[in-house]
DNA sequence: TTTGAAATTGATAAACCGTCTCAAGAGGAT
DNA sequence: ATCCTCTTGAGACGGTTTATCAATTTCAAA
């Protein structure tokens, strides 16, 4: 039996109407994905590495940039890194951050993503992804 | 006459806290990093070379890295480099990033900014300050 | 004002991430 | 099965940021 995965069709589509193959790499790389949130370039090489010791670091930098291409993935520089969100994936979780002892806490508001998506519109962009930070002080910090 | 700036002050507290030493440079980079609204360690480097041939270009990552412990600017890393936001002298834009073409519109919502508060609050947090990025395709990327 | 411990600087080396190169290998239309 | 093209793996490469370290500067205390 085949696999049956959209993001499989999608791919096969994107290589199709580029003539780009379908590779085993190209295959194993998407199946992982799939599995993550989102996840750095480094991070899959290591994850994969028991799978196919000779898959090169280089080939899962093509591939992922190919994902976004595809619009299955999505690139988000975070840190010194750079983060491939799966953009199927849809429990996004926002972040209050804690300047003192940086502590986290994650919330999810759904009238905040409402104004983001007309804020959105509103400039004729449509939203793939989105990264809300509130930076201060927890009341522990506060004394 | 000294200077009367909040900012300076703002440094003034940090260094002192942490038994850190204002200097000549500090000074320097700091005057400059408030005339903008955002600039990279290499074009700051530049513009200073004018002013001050010597300084090295260590020390502008340095003390714009120093900037944001203190709180004065705040990092965020986009394509290959790092721009270094004014946090003070910008009121509260937050970017909508074309994923496509990289343009960057600011924007401002007094009710996403409402509803933040009222987040920080329900968690005990008081919030310093916040960083609020849209990632989509703007309307010529989408064709 | 002089002193001295500790922080800072400038110059450059090194680390780091991501891309490029290219010969060898694999895909797939015919 | 063939052949042309695309892809891969390994390492070189380039640009950005950080680490190193001797010389210098800051600033609190004498």
């Amino acid at each position: 039996m085949n696999k049956t995965l959209k993001e499989m069709d999608v791919l096969r589509q994107h290589l199709e109407k580029h003539q780009l193959k379908l590779t085993r790499q190209r295959e194993l790389i998407l199946t992982a994905f799939l599995r993550q949130e989102h996840i750095t370039a480094e991070a899959m090489y290591h994850q994969l590495a028991k799978k196919d010791p000779h898959l090169g670091l280089a080939t899962i930098y093509r591939t992922l940039n190919l994902f976004c291409e595809a619009g299955i993935a999505q690139a988000r520089h975070f840190g010194t890194q750079t983060q491939y969100d799966n953009i199927s994936h849809k429990g996004h979780h926002d972040h209050l951050i804690c300047t003192g002892c940086g502590t986290i806490v994650e919330f999810e508001n759904c009238e905040i993503e409402r104004l983001q998506e007309e804020v959105a519109t509103k400039n004729g962009f449509v939203i793939q992804t989105h990264r809300l930070e509130l930076y201060g002080l927890c009341s522990r910090c506060r004394h």
